[in-house]
DNA sequence: CATAAATGTGGCAATATTATGACATTGAAA
DNA sequence: TTTCAATGTCATAATATTGCCACATTTATG
C-alpha cells in the first residue's frame, strides 16, 4: 500500500513517513501541491494525506483536482487550524477524514487503518461490472464469465485469463513466456508447452459452439494473438 | 435528532449538551453506561456520544449492547488515552469514530455532521425495504428470514449472511476471504474451509425443500456465486 | 521434396480444490 | 446445571484442473 504525504513542513514529513514506513506501508512524500500534483496525475498513491494550507497549490486545491481523478482515493486532511473542517469534510471538497495538529502518530495510524478499511468494504460491495467486449466475445471480469455470440462459455481460471490477456492486445502477439507470467503468480515455472495446452482446451471450448471460431491465432516461431476485428 | 452524551464529568456533559443544543439538536445525557442502557433499551437515540472509560458500564460494554439492538446508530467515542483507538474504531467495538480529549467543541460537531451525512448516505444507499427477492427466494432482513419458492428456511445467523452477501451480487463470484470478512468482525481469523462448511449447510437445507436448488454455484479455484436468474 | 523445428492433440497421471460427514467446542436458553 | 443448536475444524472422499508426454501434423527453409 503506498502513502502520499503532502506538507510543507520537513519535520512532519519525515515523521510521518517514518511511522508509516515501519508500519509497512510504502510512502512518498512532496512539499506542496505543484510537486505531488506532477506525480498524482501520473499514477495515483492508495492514500493521500494533505496539509492544507502549503505554498504554491494548498490542500484544497490539490483534493479538488485529485477528485476529479478519482472519486475514491481516501483523503486525510492535517490542518492547524479548527475552523475550515466543515468544508474539508463536506461534498464540496470531499476529504474523507481530518485531524488538527498537533495529532498523536497512532492516532494517524489508525485513521489511516480505518479509511483502508472503509475503503475496501466499498469495493467489495461495489456491483459496478467490468465488462469488456470485443467482437463477439464479452468478458465479465467479476463474474469470472466468458460469452462468445451470447453463448457462455465454460471455461476454467487459467482459460479465463489467458483469453483475457490475449483479448484485451488484439491484434499483438504474446509469447508462451508473457502469457505464463501473467496467468502464474512468480516463482512457478511449467512448460512452456503447457501453454499450447491450455490454448487448445480454450480453442476447443469455444468451437465446440461454434466451430468457426478462430480468433486465437498462432504467430508460428512466436506466441499467439487474439484476431483484431475486421470492422 | 435526538443526541445522547454519556460521560462521567458533569462539566464535559454540560459544555457539550449545550453546544449541540445551540446547534438545534435535542440533547440528553447519562454519566454511566448503566443509565444510559435503560434509557437506551426503551428508545435510541440517533447519535451516541461514549466516553470510554466510565464507572459502572464503561463505554466499550455499552456500545456493544447498542449493537446488538442497532448496527447503525452512530457512536462516536470520547477518550483520553489513544491506545484503544485500534479496537474502538475496528469491527470488535463498532464505534464510528473516535475524538481524544481534549478536544475542540467546534471539531466535534463536525464530526457529528459527518457520521449524520454517512448515514444517511447509507440509508439512501441500501434498499430502504426490508424485503429482498430474486427470483423464488424472498429475504426478510430485520427478522432474518428467508423464502424459497414461498417456503420458509429455516437458517442460522451465518447461513442466512452468507446467503443475503451471495444474492445481494447475484452473477458476482466472491471468494471465501471477501465472504468470511462480510461475515466475521473484524480479527476473527477462521479456517477458509469453515465456509464451504456454511455454505454445505445452506445448500442442503434449501435442497431438502427443493432437491433441484443449484442457485449457489462454486467457482473452481476461485469463490462461490449465486445464479444470475435467466429473466 | 526433404528435413528439422514448432505446434496440435489425445490421454493419463499428478495436483489442487471442494464436498461431506464426524466430532469437539462454544454459547445461549431452559 | 443440563440441553441443544450453532459453529469451527479435521480427515477423507469426490471432483476438477493441470502439466506433460508421445505422437501426429504443420510450417519454414534449404
Amino acid at each position: 500500500m503506498k502513502i502520499s504525504v503532502v506538507d510543507d513542513e520537513p519535520d512532519l514529513r519525515e515523521t510521518i513517513s517514518y511511522a508509516l514506513t515501519h508500519e509497512g506501508y510504502v510512502c512518498e512524500s512532496f512539499r506542496d501541491g505543484i510537486h505531488a500534483w506532477k506525480a498524482f496525475s501520473q499514477k495515483l498513491p492508495d492514500l493521500v494525506i494533505l496539509d492544507v494550507s502549503m505554498p504554491q497549490m494548498d490542500g484544497l486545491e490539490l483534493c479538488r483536482r485529485i477528485r476529479k481523478i478519482s472519486e475514491t482515493v481516501p483523503i486525510l486532511f492535517l490542518s492547524s487550524r479548527d475552523d475550515e473542517i466543515d468544508r474539508i469534510l463536506g461534498l464540496e471538497i470531499g476529504g474523507d477524514d481530518y485531524m488538527c495538529k498537533p495529532f498523536s502518530v497512532r492516532e494517524l495510524l489508525v485513521r489511516i487503518k480505518v479509511l483502508f478499511r472503509r475503503q475496501k468494504a466499498r469495493q467489495e460491495n461495489s456491483k459496478t461490472e467490468d465488462i469488456y467486449q470485443l467482437g463477439n466475445l464479452i468478458l465479465h471480469y467479476g463474474k469470472y464469465m466468458a460469452f462468445w455470440k451470447d453463448q457462455l462459455i465454460e471455461l476454467t481460471v487459467t482459460e479465463f485469463l489467458l483469453l483475457k490477456i490475449l483479448s484485451q492486445n488484439p491484434g499483438f502477439v504474446k509469447t508462451r513466456e508473457v502469457l505464463m507470467n501473467q496467468v502464474y503468480p512468480e516463482g512457478t515455472y511449467v512448460s512452456a508447452r503447457t501453454i499450447d495446452t491450455h490454448i487448445k482446451r480454450l480453442r476447443k471450448k469455444i468451437q465446440k459452439m461454434d466451430e468457426s471460431f478462430d480468433e486465437i491465432e498462432t504467430v508460428y516461431g512466436v506466441g499467439y494473438r487474439y484476431k483484431q476485428p475486421s470492422a
